[in-house]
DNA sequence: GTTCCATGTCCAGTATTTTGGACAGAACGG
DNA sequence: CCGTTCTGTCCAAAATACTGGACATGGAAC
């Protein structure tokens, strides 16, 4: 009884998941596209109805899937209204708290002699774009809502270029073709994929990132990558930012300096 | 059932309660418990055998809710390891700048005479216990890695005995029955149930409640509720922390003032 | 060098969950 | 006041995912 499959597949050929929608247990990767669609509506909310809708589940479906959530207690649920749970809370603060090198982040940070005066963030390369994982804040009269787990195109801030940078430049091709439209937040954001690629070769032969009000107007920041720690460790940056008005060429060479010290020692895992 | 065999390793087991019984979508509540060891792991990795042990999942099982749970970006995994995911940074970050009540928080410390130099959280109740979702640090000098996220037992804070004064007494007594051992931290932590309901009644006499150094040596906390904003929304509470060595009851009026300020502006859906 | 125990992966049969539509309640507008 | 359009829930049939064991691999111990 030959099970005459469809052609032979070649020998080595990895089983790399091509089509997303065959899933090993589809209600766990529907579960995580719910909290995704949470997380990604404007107002925090949507009805199981809103939700079935979206993805493209029969509503039982989703109900069930949101029940267990529930329970789980990954979602909220108030009257018809579902929203983000509280063990995302502590999941996501879990994650923050088992890397070392967040807690080495804040450590360096305080000691450094001008990194502790000025606005430090660590973030990592998710696709085309990175999250923001830790500030460290220099300036404690400026405090703004928490941004750690923003995601921002690569494309448009500085630790974004020092992290592509150091991928291989085929990936910079399939990432960004020549005449790819990147987001743009201000005049001066960076527009077309060619651009870009023009942009990621100066940061590598300057050695560090520097972005100048591409994503905010009066703002500049520089930017080195960490070492990857591990064999797949992921890919980390940390960055400064600060006022372009009272930025000088010799606060950058000083923070240059600090921040590739700071991402030797992230990369070290003696510490 | 199984009886619970000695764990190899010298952690605590805690027994999980699954109704296998009734379970909507039980790949999302496994998955859910997945995540949960995964947090609650000290070292924050494990092996798919591990979880699989762990859990009482069969190993086949437990590969494909990874492997969907790694897709999903909500573990990540190094060769045999496996580990919380980038993706959880986000989700709980969504959840926390979604809530309004969370900016308000920020702003409402920043402009206060006496919270704005002292360390202020806000936190949640869950169960008998605390989420602490937000920290305010008014002294820069001292700077530890988040504790946000982070989850205490309800009758070893202050913002716990705030929490939990404000629920029916009927549920005191099935959450702390007189004879209940209570988690200890310090020598001046409340020991039982009946000392704690004690202290409850005290707390809703008082309108503010007060911790003396029953999480921390040397350290007191003052804490109110906030007044439930819609019908069914989460019960949050605030707190001031401070050394006691340096704290006086001047301060301690103007602290509880400001706190309860505070809760009021946090309640009050217009801001 | 070789054995052993560990890892995670794969497959086919079985028991499961998913499903689509009908149901009841609430909110809204005519 | 009733019709309409939402909300989410329920159930039995249909199709699915889960299970248990055998398999290939990698590392450590002997």
């Amino acid at each position: 009884m030959a099970p005459s499959k469809s052609a032979v597949t070649s020998e080595i050929e990895r089983p790399r998941d091509e089509s997303p929608s065959s899933s090993p247990a589809p209600a766990v990767t529907r579960a995580a596209a719910v909290l995704d669609v949470l997380a990604s509506s404007p107002s925090g909310r949507a009805t199981l109805s809103d939700l079935a809708r979206e993805l493209g589940i029969p509503k039982s479906s989703t109900s069930n899937i949101l029940q267990a959530l529930e329970d789980a207690g990954l979602v909220s649920r108030e009257g018809s209204d579902f929203s983000l749970g509280r063990k995302l809370v502590e999941l996501g603060a879990s994650y923050l708290n088992r890397r070392d090198e967040i807690r080495e982040f804040y450590q360096f940070c305080a000691q450094a002699p001008t990194l502790a005066h000025e606005t430090v963030r660590i973030a990592l390369l998710d696709g085309d774009h990175v999250i923001y994982l830790a500030r460290y804040e220099g300036h404690p009269a400026v405090r703004l809502t928490s941004t750690i787990g923003d995601k921002m195109a690569a494309s448009l801030c500085g630790v974004g270029k020092a992290l592509v940078a150091r991928l291989h430049e085929r990936d910079w091709e399939s990432m960004y073709p020549d005449d790819a439209e990147l987001p743009v937040l201000t005049p001066r954001s960076i527009r077309t994929g060619k651009a870009f690629k023009e942009e990621l070769r100066r940061t590598r032969e300057q050695g560090y990132a520097f972005e100048d009000e591409e994503s905010t107007l009066g703002v500049v920041c520089l930017a080195v990558p960490v070492p990857t720690r591990g064999a797949h460790g992921p890919n980390l940056g940390v960055s400064v930012t600060a006022l372009k008005a009272t930025f000088t060429e010799a606060q950058k060479a000083s923070m240059v300096a600090e921040l590739k010290e700071l991402a030797r020692a992230l990369g070290n895992p003696m510490g």
